[in-house]
This record gives C-alpha cells, sequence and structure tokens, in this order.
DNA sequence: CATAACCGACCAACTGGACGGTATGTTAAC
DNA sequence: GTTAACATACCGTCCAGTTGGTCGGTTATG
C-alpha cells in the first residue's frame, strides 16, 4: 500500500466533493476514497474543519502560484495574470477547488482568508489599471464562469469557456 | 396562531440558512422558526429535498418577475433586464435566494432547473445583441457580484455593488 | 337541524442511520 | 523503546423521516 500524504488527502476531499456533493463530504468517505481508516485520516487532520481549512488553503496557494507564474513571463500583467491562473485553475480538474462549496456549507467563517485575498486582489487592481472598475468587472465575470463551472450550472466542455477566456485576456491587455 | 403556508416556511428556510448556514439548515430549525412541528413542516413538503427545490423555484420565480417588470419598462432590454433583476435580487434581504447554496451543498442535482434557465437567457442574448459574448460577459461579471455576495466573500455595504450597477446597465445598453 | 363521516393541518414521540470524534490497539522505522 | 503512521471499535449527537394521534372545520345524510 502506498503512503498517503496529506496532499493525497486533499484530492481524496475533492473527488469526494465533486461526486457526491458536499453535503456527502464525510470523514468516512475522504477515508475510504484514499484507501485509509477514519482513525488515519484523523492522524493527519485534527478535525474536518483543519481539512475543509487545508482544502482551501492549497486552493489559495494554486490559484497563486498560477498566477505568479504567468506575471513572470508578461510585463504589466496583474490583471490578465488573475484571469489566467482563474482559467487554469479550472482546466485542472484534479484540484478543483470545490472546496469553496463544502466550506460555505460547513461555516462561512472558513472563507475569511478568501475575503482578505480579494481585497489584497482589488487594492492592487486599483493600483495598476487605468480604468480600476473595469478591471473589476473583469475578474467578477471570471469568477461567474468559475463558479459556474464549479456548481455544475454550465457544461465544462461549453466553448465559451475557450472564447470568453481569450476575450477577457484581451481586454485586460488593453487595461494595464 | 397564525395559519402557515408554503411561502411563510420558504422564507423561514431562507432565514435559517442566512443565520446559520447551509449545514446547519435543518427540518427541525425551520419547523421551529415557523413555529411549526417537524411533522407539521413535513405536511407541507413531504422532505427536505422537496423543500430546497421549492426554494429554488420560489428564487427563480422571483428574478423572473423582476426581469420582467423591468423588460415591460424598457424597450429592447434583454441583457439590461437580466442585469436589474441579479441587483434588485440582491438588496432584497427577505428573499435572498440562498438556497443556491444549499441546494449545491443537499444535492448538485437540484440545480437542474437553473441549468435550464441559464441556457435559455443565453439563447435569447444571442438572438437579440449585437457581441452575444459581450453580453455574456456582462452577465458572468453579474453574477460574480451576486455569488460573492451571498458566500460573504464580499461585504454587502461596498460601494461597488452600485457603482458596476451603473455601469453594467450603461455597457448593456450599448449592446442593445 | 343534528350528527355522522371525513379531511386538512398540525403535533409529540420515536426510529434508524449517519457522522464527527475518541480511545485503544498494532506495526514498523529509526 | 520511542515515535509516526496507521487500524478497529466505539460513543454521543444530530437529523430526516415515520407513526399515530388531536382538533377544528366542512360536507353529506337522515
Amino acid at each position: 500500500m502506498s503512503k498517503v500524504d496529506k496532499e493525497d488527502i486533499i484530492r481524496a476531499a475533492e473527488e469526494v466533493l465533486r461526486e457526491k456533493g458536499a453535503r456527502r463530504l464525510t470523514l468516512d468517505a475522504v477515508a475510504a476514497r484514499c484507501g485509509l481508516s477514519k482513525g488515519g485520516l484523523l492522524h493527519h487532520f485534527r478535525s474536518k474543519q483543519s481539512l475543509l481549512q487545508a482544502m482551501l488553503e492549497s486552493a489559495i496557494a494554486s490559484e497563486e502560484a498560477l498566477a505568479a507564474e504567468y506575471a513572470a513571463n508578461h510585463e504589466n500583467s496583474v490583471l490578465a495574470s488573475r484571469i489566467y491562473s482563474a482559467f487554469a485553475l479550472m482546466q485542472d480538474e484534479k484540484q478543483l477547488p470545490r472546496a469553496l462549496i463544502a466550506a460555505v456549507a460547513e461555516d462561512p467563517a472558513l472563507l475569511e482568508p478568501i475575503k482578505a485575498k480579494e481585497a489584497k486582489i482589488r487594492a492592487t487592481l486599483s493600483e495598476h489599471c487605468r480604468d480600476p472598475e473595469l478591471a473589476l468587472l473583469l475578474i467578477l465575470a471570471t469568477r461567474g464562469l468559475f463558479l459556474g463551472r464549479q456548481f455544475g450550472v454550465l457544461d465544462p466542455d461549453d466553448p465559451i469557456f475557450t472564447q470568453l477566456r481569450e476575450r477577457l485576456l484581451n481586454l485586460a491587455a488593453e487595461l494595464e
């Protein structure tokens, strides 16, 4: 049996979440999913909350890394890098940050870190973009797509994802 | 004691949802909230799922009514009416359609009607707007705001709500 | 008109299962 | 032999849904 680490558990939790919905994201289900007993799972995460927190942090870190990578290769891309990272996160089926849904369902207070990050991004936009309001609008549209996909309201294969990705990145380029 | 009807129960459920989060949206809590026993509640809704379904339908109906009202007073406002209705729904604290969150948490399949409505709106946009892609983008930005607020990621008093509302409606007017 | 039959709205008590968390091993590495 | 990484077996709670009944009103009947 292959060793299991926290990363594996987070992946497993995301899969359970995707397949069964937030309500059925149980410790038993996650444990079973990654071939662990519940005791073993709780050895890695002391409580369900701490697992959810880790899921959120993992999602944020992924997004941050993707944005940084893009920004490193493109000048003046504060806005574009955020759009890019959101789309990249979406496409990566393995690391779907559905944690959002579960966190909101379980305890809205878990969203504090997201709220903080949100404020930071907006501050940066105000500084670097000609039209911060429009810039924010593009970010919001991206999030609309993002959440629509996470929620299953939009078909993941819908061509609008690639269409709007291009469009949004073009519009972003004009703003910075 | 005042009679209780389905509408009252849906309101009560929305209040519980807003105050305690999706995880604690229980039949007991809803029953207590509207001064009913659980048995009485289940007399009106045969199951929790059917209550959630009704909550969603109620939210959809509200949105539809608001959009229709706006469209009746404005020519060529297929897009604008949708933006208007979303903002109006947001502002109405009594009828917050948090049902979305609860539904996703409980069973993603409950979102089918929303998915269907979504497709219909997009079809209409394609027909009536000069630039359907951009129109959809505006809708998505609106939804980004909407969900951000529902999730508690955005502060309800944030001035961007009114700012972006104006901006979005102006942009919409240029498209149709 | 009286009353029996019925019905919708509602309640209190309960059941069975799910679920988060704990307590207590067991095993293997260092 | 101590610690990390698990497993097994529980416990207490919460919760959806069931059951069996009450009570007020309406309708049908004689």
